[in-house]
DNA sequence: TAAACGTGGCA
DNA sequence: TTGCCAAGTTT
């Protein structure tokens, strides 16, 4: 870390710290009593989801499935059910997956190595970091959209990070974790607690801001976001739509659906017929021999 | 590398 | 009302 990093290291440090051990706030996957899988499966299950829509669904996902084992134990299906409304419901295929390797090959226990979890299904740079840092106390490097944010505008500046993790960012975040782990691990979710509820995408609250005398996109005026054009994702029309529909008529379903009965749930025959051979190939839905479906068994 | 992948709340 | 955004991963 070069002198001029290590003095912005302290002085947000200084700043962030303090406010951390006041405003955090008390999330269930948090807690000391709280175990490994119960963090990794927070984890994914706030990959671009928001923890307010989260946290009922993790409640019944631990109280049903305590261990990877007893996950594993069931079928995707019912993870799938399960996952209720969160979206991306092949996350909850992949923590199937993943309960099913940690049984078979892991002896049942989430493992602490940062590089044995990225191997994990459903398991990225993110999320492997993550479960390191807050489920094991380990140093390692978090880097969420969050930690982007608060990165781009104190250290670098800017409004917003780029479209795209960049090299530099990841250097940068690497620079500013303390040595000690478990500082490491405190600062980790510290940052990202600050972009989560004050130095948020929109309307952030500076005025709140622990680092608003050092943060340098607000000593330079708050400029706006000028780097290349952020996509918009569509969705009115979209093949995630018409496969959202027909994943709900099968969660929502007691047993097998009848193909006609996915259908009904999209105007565009055509697109519905591909959505369905999508989610087929993708293992969320299973046909049987009679022109039925159902969730995975 | 960029596009695909769900869902709902908020400005 | 429409667009943006939320603790990303995979291909």
């Amino acid at each position: 870390m070069g002198p001029a990093h290590a003095a912005t290291a302290a002085a947000l440090h200084d700043r962030l710290l303090p406010w951390y051990a006041v405003h955090r706030r008390d999330l269930p996957w948090r807690r000391p009593g709280c175990s490994p899988w119960g963090v990794l499966v927070s984890e994914v299950m706030l990959q671009q989801t928001p923890v307010a829509r989260v946290q009922p669904v993790w409640q019944r996902w631990v109280a049903a499935w305590p261990t990877p084992a007893a996950l594993a134990a069931s079928s995707p299906g019912d993870a799938v059910r399960a996952w209720e409304r969160l979206g991306y419901p092949r996350r909850a295929l992949r923590l199937h997956a993943a309960a099913v390797v940690l049984r078979d090959e892991h002896g049942g226990v989430v493992p602490a190595q940062e590089e044995v979890l990225r191997t994990l299904p459903g398991v990225g740079d993110y999320t492997a970091a993550a479960v390191a840092a807050f489920a094991f106390g380990r140093r390692s490097t978090v880097v969420d959209t969050n930690v982007r944010r608060v990165h781009a505008r104190s250290v670098t500046g800017a409004a917003l990070p780029a479209p795209a993790l960049t090299r530099a960012e990841v250097a940068l975040a690497a620079a500013l974790l303390p040595e000690d782990d478990r500082e490491a691990a405190t600062w980790n979710v510290a940052v990202m607690e600050l972009g989560a509820l004050v130095c948020t995408a929109r309307s952030p609250r500076c005025g709140a801001c622990p680092l608003r005398d050092v943060c340098r996109w607000r000593l330079a005026g708050s400029p706006p976001y000028d780097g290349p054009p952020r996509r918009g994702q569509a969705w009115e029309g979209t093949d995630r739509q018409c496969r959202g529909r027909m994943v709900q008529v099968l969660r929502d379903a007691s047993g097998p659906v009848g193909a006609e009965e996915l259908h009904s749930v999209w105007p565009d025959r055509a697109q519905s017929d591909r959505c369905l051979d999508a989610l087929v190939a993708d293992g969320l839905v299973e046909p049987l021999e009679d022109a039925r479906f159902r969730l995975p068994v």
